[in-house]
DNA sequence: TTATCTTTGTTAACCAGTTAGTTAAACTAT
DNA sequence: ATAGTTTAACTAACTGGTTAACAAAGATAA
């Protein structure tokens, strides 16, 4: 018989909890006995595996970075035709955060706390990601394929369209007076909705 | 000879040190010291004029909100054309933005803290402001004079391109190099692009 | 005017509850 | 036994909020 459901290590069940309790209440809201009592363990024991709030809060940020970020990039860099980049970016990265949604007010709320600390410890010796991505568009542009846009606002329009909705979820919710049903497909809609948005707004 | 820089009022020092915390460091970063440091007094004195931290926190929310929100409201409601409303919505609303850009990470993330408290205290008793705005849509695709597309969407595309900038602002600025007046001239331009952007997608 | 009282504004010192972090002892599997 | 885990109990610092004393500026009455 092999070992159904073995238990998870404490340090796997801690880096759980914490991610829970700091991705929903942030750094100065998260309390160490509330992620002690999530994992089930003694508040002692967080001190045991990971030296203090600091350290354990740096693990999970680094963790959420990594998926908040690099799947920017990995799709902006890919080789892939403009329109059809796209669409898989929209997609691609709105289905994760459907999955992740509390990363971008996590991530941001952080970045803002801590604008110098994050570009110390997480955004150094990277390049400009989209500078390809800005290249691309500016052929484009030159080709006559598409009306002519600055970039960086194409970029950062897309970003908004993608990331918003999930912060501002809860305030959209009373205000259209959708339930969590009806959101999940209003999101669902966006993958499609988005790209074809900004198609529209850009081919000539 | 007028009272010149006539001193402020206690009450009015304090308002607006708490104005400055609050908005900077939300609900839970905020320290009734640094408040009363800020405001430079004792700290019992803010209990003198407002009771505790709860009231004098929802004193600063119900006034950031009354900026949020009516902007929205107000433009959206006018009887200006649907062109000529998107345009004078992105340009006041960012305009009001760049005056007051702590405002949106600030509202988001209280009513994300308490969706219900929120809706109880602060949205009671309000239609659905989007109505009219919605049915100026359908209206316009009626009559064949934009393409087909969810207003739900179109609203929701426009709220994000105006307000998300200013939500990853200091993420923005690492990730793009921008620095403080690059940024406010990116801003200044979004005014004209972000209707550009929005008109050129649905007109036919 | 002047002496006394009242109201309002302000403060230092304090209090009780909470929080991050420590410690030393107890438990457990090998 | 012993090395690795786990815990209850503790500590020091911090936080929101209170208190009691004091100060300033009128009001009131002689």
């Amino acid at each position: 018989m092999v070992k159904v459901t073995k238990n998870d290590t404490s340090q796997e069940k801690i880096l759980s909890a914490a991610k829970k309790v700091f991705l929903s209440k942030g750094m100065v809201g998260a309390r160490m006995q509330d992620i002690a009592n999530e994992a089930g363990i003694n508040k002692a024991l967080l001190h045991y595996y990971f030296k203090d709030k600091e350290k354990l809060f740096e693990m999970i940020f680094s963790d959420a970075s990594k998926q908040f970020f690099p799947k920017i990039t990995e799709i902006i860099d890919s080789k892939a035709g403009l329109f059809e980049k796209i669409e898989k970016f929209c997609r691609e990265y709105i289905d994760m955060l459907q999955q992740n949604p509390y990363l971008p007010l996590f991530i941001l709320n952080e970045v803002n706390a801590q604008p110098l600390n994050f570009k110390e410890k997480f955004w150094k010796n990277r390049e400009p990601f989209f500078l390809k991505f800005s290249a691309q568009i500016e052929k484009e542009i030159k080709n006559k394929k598409i009306k002519s846009i600055n970039p960086a606002h194409l970029f950062v329009n897309m970003i908004s369209m993608c990331i918003f909705p999930f912060i501002g979820k809860p305030l959209w919710m009373i205000v259209s007076g959708m339930d969590e049903m009806q959101f999940r497909y209003f999101i669902e809609q966006r993958k499609k909705e988005v790209p074809q948005f900004i198609i529209e707004s850009i081919k000539k």
